[in-house]
DNA sequence: GGGTGGTTGTCATAGAGGTGTCATGTAAGC
DNA sequence: GCTTACATGACACCTCTATGACAACCACCC
């Protein structure tokens, strides 16, 4: 597990509003997080790929972008896909658009909000997404994932994923030996709020599992029957 | 089997104030919730027992007790463990809400909210707490239930169960030492109001001692002729 | 622009696997 | 010995998962 204080965590706000980006700069940085600004979606790119923040904050409503298709970018690029983002909403906007869409974000907050609430929404969503922070390399019984390059390896041959796959994989490696539903893998792999089929799930077990099979891996990968699946390096 | 699609599940909504239980109680129902309400702890006490709810949502400021002190409360029990938390406050709270996500619960809301926001939270925590129930542990003599992994070993092998036997299983290991008629473990296992003969329980004892034999964990699955069953470590 | 190779989500279908009920065998209590 | 209650094996049904195929989509290159 990477270190335990959440303080000394890395945030980029993407707001355009200056005062709102102040107050909430202000709020986190009293709880001891760096705070870096963006105030679109072009300069949130760079310092995205320089930075490489552990959450993102970022306003529903921004210069060109919506933050929905931003989100879509960003879950896309596997170098941002791993980040989790918390979306701020005006209560006006904050209907049926916000959630119906296919945003990826890991939760939202509705302006006005208050420091605390805003400090207790980030620290949430970093507990619920920390272990693994996405740079870290796994290794279980010879199958290695290496974050920072994004390759899988098993011994010295190299195993072929796609994107979705891989991020299934890191998921699973960084939370073994615990079931999973396939709701809570919607969630935690494609993100939040993405209307895909629950079946879909089982397609890209499938394919993992064809991947790793060639190493034998593929019985790490162990269905639940009525609750879901789970990794494990121990026998089902 | 139970339909596991988050429509249909229980909510108990414990709050004080009438106005605010009906606008809460209009939005679950709408979004095709089962809603019981209860005004105080005592009620919420006895709700719970009696109708297991799939979610609590509750209210900070309550008569007597002050909402964290409930949620430690129900966090001791073991019937309630598991049960979700989502606490309402009032913006004026808020200094205590930072803490509401350490005291236990699960997310919380603040009033005003709207009916939108108030599903989401109640579905994003729905999901992510969904599969298996309970997460806790138990072991008797070196007979091992995992809830996280759903899994269950003897010694070093891992036991195979099959969904029914497992929550079974679970349910005895969680309620030891004493005698259940085979029309309370259908309630507690098969879930309230289920249509199954209570001769099918004594198929499923079957099973379930089947699996742990090989093992001679079936000594624990105690038969007390014309009251039901009980699991117990010490000799029948 | 139009390929091209790769990836993604959905569906139809096949195939395990689990479930509830019954018929029959067996043990317990009187 | 008789009655009642539980144990057990078999089985038809049904749910859930695995798998292959396919069309839409994307990034990239010619």
């Amino acid at each position: 597990m990477t270190k335990l204080t959440m303080q000394h965590k890395h945030i980029l706000v993407v707001e355009d509003e200056a005062p709102i980006r102040d107050m909430i700069r202000f709020a986190l940085e009293r709880s001891e997080f760096h705070v870096h600004e963006a105030e679109d979606a072009q300069s949130a790119r760079l310092a995205i790929a320089d930075q490489r923040p552990d959450l993102i904050l970022m306003d529903w409503m921004l210069p060109g972008v919506s933050g929905a298709e931003f989100v879509r970018e960003l879950r896309r690029d596997s170098l941002s896909s791993a980040i989790p983002v918390i979306m701020v909403t005006a209560r006006v906007e904050e209907d049926d658009r916000v959630r119906g869409l296919n945003i990826g974000c890991d939760d939202y907050i509705v302006k006005p909000f208050s420091s605390s609430e805003l400090v207790a929404r980030v620290r949430a969503v970093l507990r619920r997404t920390l272990p693994g922070g996405e740079a870290e390399t796994l290794e279980v019984d010879g199958l290695r994932l290496d974050g920072a390059s994004q390759r899988v390896s098993a011994g010295d041959d190299p195993v072929r994923l796609g994107p979705t796959e891989y991020r299934l994989l890191r998921f699973f490696m960084s939370n073994p030996e615990r079931v999973y539903s396939r709701e809570q893998m919607l969630d935690r792999v494609w993100g939040q709020n993405v209307f895909v089929e629950e079946r879909t799930v089982d397609v890209h077990i499938r394919r993992l599992r064809k991947a790793l099979a060639p190493f034998g891996f593929d019985r790490f990968i162990q269905t639940v029957r009525g609750s879901g699946y789970r990794f494990s390096s121990r026998a089902g």
